[in-house]
DNA sequence: GTTATAAATAACCAAATAGTTATTTGTTGG
DNA sequence: CCAACAAATAACTATTTGGTTATTTATAAC
């Protein structure tokens, strides 16, 4: 007799569907609160697939980092930043950065285990290595277009900026839950979230801009 | 025949060493990650003993992380900020909170953890509520002190300043591994952390201070 | 159709793990 | 001095874990 439901074989959605679960599992609890066993489960496969396609736990656990930034890479590149004004470029920068962080929490958690284990996964990353030059051009680019333009200070380090815009919406975001034990208010409602991303836009605006340029957003209420 | 080392009896130094053992088990492997007979170990102590004083490995990831909190919590409240007139006070802070999690990387890596777990640990925690309410007034108290002379803006959310802080420090201390790795440059040089500290005193500031107060620090050279 | 290939499953295993039990040995109050 | 207590140790256990072996079964090329 033959089974209700026989076995469909399509191993690219096998492979899918486990790296799908494996991001969900690893973000979860960690590489080392993860379980394979429930990776396999959550995957509707079984553990025999998970290391006949990907080797072992920590090479899973590779894969799935360096997917993770593959895809915040990509979509941060098809913002097409240099079709607008430096200022509107980097105002939606720091919104599509915010909207990202949400809308992926398992970004978030899959970088925090990575360097929890000293970034050995992504180390060995050819793809990975590409995909940061690029991204770090763009931001050479887009201050560079400011400063010439007069908005922008001169000198800044576009490593420094990257790194402050990603850590004023990261940091929020990664420590919501001690953060509002700490502050005594929930951090994650719509008006709170909506404050933030205000917050953050501003910062990184009195950041990067010049005191001219700083002056003709207040007043034009291009600052809160 | 008795043994060449007698077992001596010495409750609380065992306590503090096994608390010791579990902050460096913890902040290194993570919650998931940790081991309760390295823990021991680590601790020159043993498994029963650990049960015997903690209750169960959860247990003493709360009380773990509830003392990081409490050290840091201290050194902050020592620093006497209202001694010093607001911009000064500022720069002190950023500066001591930078100079902590240089000095106790493990606190950050704790703190993760905890996010990770949703702050179930923290949440019962009665002397972390004390504490963080003495903190959050005194950066209140900063602010409008700051306010009342002029050099900091108005109407400014202690929460959200209070976050961008840590925020600036923290991020590009955790993600340090990640960091050095996509912007391929050693974020952890003696330079490299000095000039992080100069950016981060430099960008509090610009997010505090009154457009006059920003001018009159880059003229007299208070802002690189 | 037949056959080689590889996708899928389940049962298995040795090592590791959180937590306990049984026992020994200092310490202290009367 | 000694009884009661508590600190310390080691050996143990039930379960979980990452990883494997053995087997079945769908698929595609010829």
């Amino acid at each position: 007799m033959k089974h209700s439901k026989p076995q469909v074989r399509d191993p690219d959605a096998t492979k899918l569907r486990i790296l799908a679960a494996a991001t969900q599992e690893f973000s979860k609890f960690g590489l080392g609160g993860a379980r394979v066993d429930r990776i396999a489960t959550r995957a509707k496969s079984n553990k025999r697939m998970l290391y006949h396609y990907f080797g072992n736990k920590d090479d899973l656990f590779a894969i799935t980092v360096e997917n993770a930034y593959a895809e915040f890479r990509e979509k941060e590149a098809a913002l097409q930043l240099d079709s607008l004004e430096p200022v509107a470029a980097m105002r939606r920068l720091v919104g599509f950065i915010w909207d990202y962080f949400i809308a992926h929490p398992e970004f978030i958690t899959l970088v925090n285990s990575e360097n929890l284990h000293k970034a050995k996964h992504l180390k060995t990353s050819k793809r990975n290595t590409d995909m940061s030059r690029k991204f770090v051009a763009r931001m050479q680019a887009l201050l560079s277009r400011g400063e010439t333009c007069g908005v922008f200070r001169q000198g800044l380090d576009p490593v420094q900026v990257n790194i402050s815009i990603a850590a004023i919406a990261y940091y929020y975001l990664t420590n919501q839950y001690t953060g509002s034990i700490v502050f005594e208010r929930d951090l994650m409602t719509k008006p709170a979230l909506a404050a933030r991303l205000t917050f953050n836009t501003d910062t990184t605006l009195r950041m990067v801009c010049t005191a001219d340029e700083i002056a003709r957003l207040e007043k034009s209420g291009g600052l809160k």
